[in-house]
DNA sequence: ACGACATACATGTCGTGACATGAAAAGGAG
DNA sequence: CTCCTTTTCATGTCACGACATGTATGTCGT
């Protein structure tokens, strides 16, 4: 098998095992991975519109992250308003539940976190992120990640 | 953002690239990346019961790959023969049809691989591999890769 | 031989992901 | 103002992935 194909498969595993992990963490609180992230975007960033939102989601480059909302919508975690001077947007916003269950996905998040430090105690992480980093440039998924850095540097809440 | 925050982010990025890619290429031959891991794997490896396959799928760690060999039955790809000294099982074998497409996709990964090899020059993949490895260890998915780089090994085809 | 258990596969269900399409609203050129 | 284009969002469709369950078939202890 050659090199690059390992690497391709070990890529893939590696995003497997991650979301499995998060997965049994996760269901603690009754959310997925897609749902939890887009629940921490909103709780950093918003209030945000859709469009925003599908712009720093990494787990869904679709057209817009619509289906997503509508389950956290449903769970009575966000609430969708639809925007003063364009009506066509549609303004997210945590309810205070989901305020509360973004602490709680924060917080299982950093469990993960420290797992995967654990992991990659010994290893050159910075060539690691350089690599991968250097790969997902210009990709919609790399480019999402990219969006969310800046504006966390922007306004570090 | 944490260091393994972004690290997580990167590699679902990563995944989801190389997949969109692959996606595109395939889009030639009418083959999803789930279905042409799976046909070169029976291709390599074949005849292969439905269980064997699904030890060896790094895309597909459910209970088994039944649906996916649904499609490449339907697409004249497949067949499924039941087993002779056990009736439960169903023996995987490419049709003609499907020993071609098989070689049409090996073509189409090493063009992917090129293209990842090109990407990957100048950075250390050894110490990339051993670190996804280690954290696939022990993961379904590393599990399955494992299996087929064992294969391969045993039966250099 | 027989009953309990294990294995192989198929299938129902849910939540993505990716893509295409359609409706509603905003913006811009004449 | 009017037509045309663009933007925003919702929704239909398809193929996963992951999990649970059900059925048929083997296997094994007794």
């Amino acid at each position: 098998m050659r090199t690059a194909e390992q690497l391709r498969y070990l890529i893939l595993a590696a995003q497997r095992e991650g979301n499995r992990q998060l997965t049994v963490l996760l269901s603690a609180i009754g959310l997925t991975p897609a749902q939890s992230e887009a629940l921490r975007i909103i709780a950093d960033h918003g209030p945000l519109a859709l469009r925003e939102l599908g712009d720093m989601l990494v787990c869904d480059t679709g057209t817009n992250p619509s289906r997503i909302v509508d389950r956290l919508v449903a769970a009575g975690l966000v609430e969708r308003t639809s925007s003063e001077h364009d009506r066509r947007q549609v303004k997210l916003t945590l309810t205070p539940t989901g305020q509360d269950k973004a602490l709680r996905v924060a917080e299982i998040e950093n469990q993960l976190y420290d797992l995967l430090d654990d992991a990659t105690a010994g290893t050159d992480v910075g060539a690691l992120i350089a690599f991968l980093d250097g790969f997902t440039r210009q990709s919609p998924a790399g480019t999402a990640l990219a969006n969310r850095l800046a504006a966390e540097k922007k306004q570090p809440d």
